[in-house]
DNA sequence: CTTGGCACTCGGAGCAAGTGAGTGCCAGGG
DNA sequence: CCCTGGCACTCACTTGCTCCGAGTGCCAAG
């Protein structure tokens, strides 16, 4: 256990370097921050850090770096989350407060949260497994295929088009056909929408005309996999600019980032992983995702819930970041995005 | 005007030059071409080209590299495009076949047009101005919500929400608005569509209850603007890490053009000053993106069209790039394009 | 436990010389 | 008139070297 000085030593380690991107020394410590003690006292415990591999030097004879480890420890003790600025705060507000549907909010949000931390932001799409099916729509485009729409609370829209084989497609088929699935699954959430869509199918000799059971099925079967297709597998991402800005962090590892980024399905299960536990905002850094190649790569992550789904945001970026004010601004946007998803359905 | 083997010389140049990514000097061109004479001969063809600044040398004693001009004189003189292996054309096929709705297609052409291109590769949405509207629906969601629904013809679906103040929203009375809607406007293109609902406006005292005229008319607004929205200010971009790949490219451009690509506009505007003329495939080369921030990127990009709409796509890249390749690429995955669209819907 | 002192380490800057790729130019030959 | 081989020249890059100084570890004294 590292003694009540040596945190202090470690957390103006890390608040120096993170700010001037030089190693530091003993000699800027004492300057810079009031301890009151000398020089060599501070080597001291800095000795003790390193010891505990939560510091290192990049070159036998230059100041301190903060480790993977170092970084972790910090991040554990801050002491309390500073909340943002009012101005901060009011812009969020404004900024978000204009979005129309949910792609906008979303945009707006990674957006905002991207410029507020210069680094790349990301949000995940709420999970839909709780809306209730507002309504379904089939229109019948071409002779030869039909195009379902489902819309869902929060005002959701799925859209699939069915190919049919024949063309015996006509307006008064595909409204009855409408009828009947509408008459399933409008009001009761898509899971129990799903299972009565898949039990409309088990039934189907019972009500269909035998020669169009096969039309019928494939109708069923895209309203079915709409119905199933869960919207959150999709994020939304800003700010990759940040990631090429000030000077050569991400050495080599540039086109890793990058890839992820596009990559969403490393991003989803990164995301899926680090927020489980029962903290609000939760960070992984550097080595921790050595799994998804992001050795060099911090994360920050809050989940955020509108009442009937629950999803994730965060910014990423690298391992030298200004956690704190990260972790406010990650924390801030979450609870606003709380308030705002649930008010506003 | 240069001469015939001067230009081959230049065509050597920059052959060589976009592979090795090293100045080339006048032996090593006589080495690797059967030229048929020898380096001094080569060297006064060289000093030519730097004459007319299609060559340059980054250092007095170093080997040749080709200018934005040299380039632009190259892409100029390209002899034929040559067409793609027929291993690449079946991987088109393959893989574009398979997507669903036009999001899919959006995203699987420029996915395929990065990973043949290894560069950035962009494509902007049909336009929609001459597509019929098939389709018109209007949700109550909520008692002071109305969703619209549009749907156009290549299945495209337009969805927005209506704010009313009031709280007198009923199912009768959305349907029968909805009905005076779809009679105006469904099955005419977008662009008469519009006018149409625009006079339902216009004549919206002669048939509505004079209490209700402010609801309706925040409707028919929404409709409007429904249909007035052009699709085609939406773009799909894919393989942001290839620029970031190799040796050190784009050293300080980097955040400019990862901030081009998040900010479509300037895509956009440059896509659509690129595209006018009558060539198939065009190119746009350094210095002449200079007033949109990107000289030191080019952009190779083609128009393609289904028929009722013409839209854009190609590549954005380094300077110093595969001409040829990415030009016969890009014409290549437009004209399957035009194809796949036109058959298809 | 803290402090000032001191020897030590080592990266980075600055300088000098050597190397070699590539050039420009020129006089001679087809 | 164009091509060619030869030759002197330029200059970026590399290597080897010294010097400097920031920063350290250690120690003996307070």
């Amino acid at each position: 256990m590292v003694s009540e000085r040596s945190l202090a030593v470690l957390h103006a380690i890390v608040g120096d370097y993170v700010s001037s991107n030089e190693p530091v020394g003993s000699k800027a410590i004492v300057e810079r921050h009031s301890f009151g003690v000398s020089a060599a006292t501070i080597r001291n415990d800095m000795a003790l850090l390193e010891e505990d591999e939560l510091i290192a030097q990049p070159h036998t004879s230059s100041g301190r770096v903060p480790t993977d480890k170092g970084y972790r420890l910090y991040v554990d003790t801050l002491a309390r989350i500073r909340p943002l600025s009012s101005a901060q705060r009011s812009a969020i507000e404004r900024f978000l407060g204009e979005s129309s549907d949910l792609d906008d909010v979303m945009a707006r949000t990674v957006r905002m949260l991207s410029q507020l931390t210069n680094q790349v932001a990301v949000a995940q799409y709420p999970s839909l497994r709780r809306t209730v099916v507002r309504h379904i729509d089939l229109v019948a485009i071409g002779e030869d295929r039909v195009l379902s729409v489902l819309i869902l609370g929060s005002g959701v829209v799925e859209q699939q088009v069915a190919l049919l084989p024949a063309s015996r497609v006509t307006e008064a088929w595909v409204h009855g056909l409408r009828q009947r699935i509408a008459d399933a699954a409008i009001g009761s959430d898509v899971e129990t929408a799903a299972s009565a869509v898949a039990r409309l199918e088990e039934d189907l000799p019972m009500w269909s005309q035998p020669d169009e059971t096969d039309l019928v099925r494939r109708v069923l079967a895209v309203v079915l996999s709409q119905l199933q297709a869960n919207r959150n597998d999709r994020i939304a991402v800003a700010g990759a600019a940040n990631l090429s800005r000030p000077g050569g962090e991400f050495a080599g590892s540039l086109p890793v980032v990058l890839e992820a980024i596009e990559e969403q399905v490393t991003l989803l299960r990164l995301f899926g992983e680090l927020v489980h536990d029962d903290r609000e905002v939760s960070a992984s850094i550097g080595r921790e995702n050595e799994a998804y190649g992001l050795s060099e790569t911090s994360i920050i992550a809050s989940k955020y819930e509108d009442g009937v789904a629950i999803s994730k945001l965060g910014v990423l970026g690298p391992l030298r970041m200004d956690y704190a004010g990260n972790i406010a601004t990650v924390r801030a946007i979450a609870r606003y995005l709380n308030r705002f998803l649930g008010e506003e359905r």
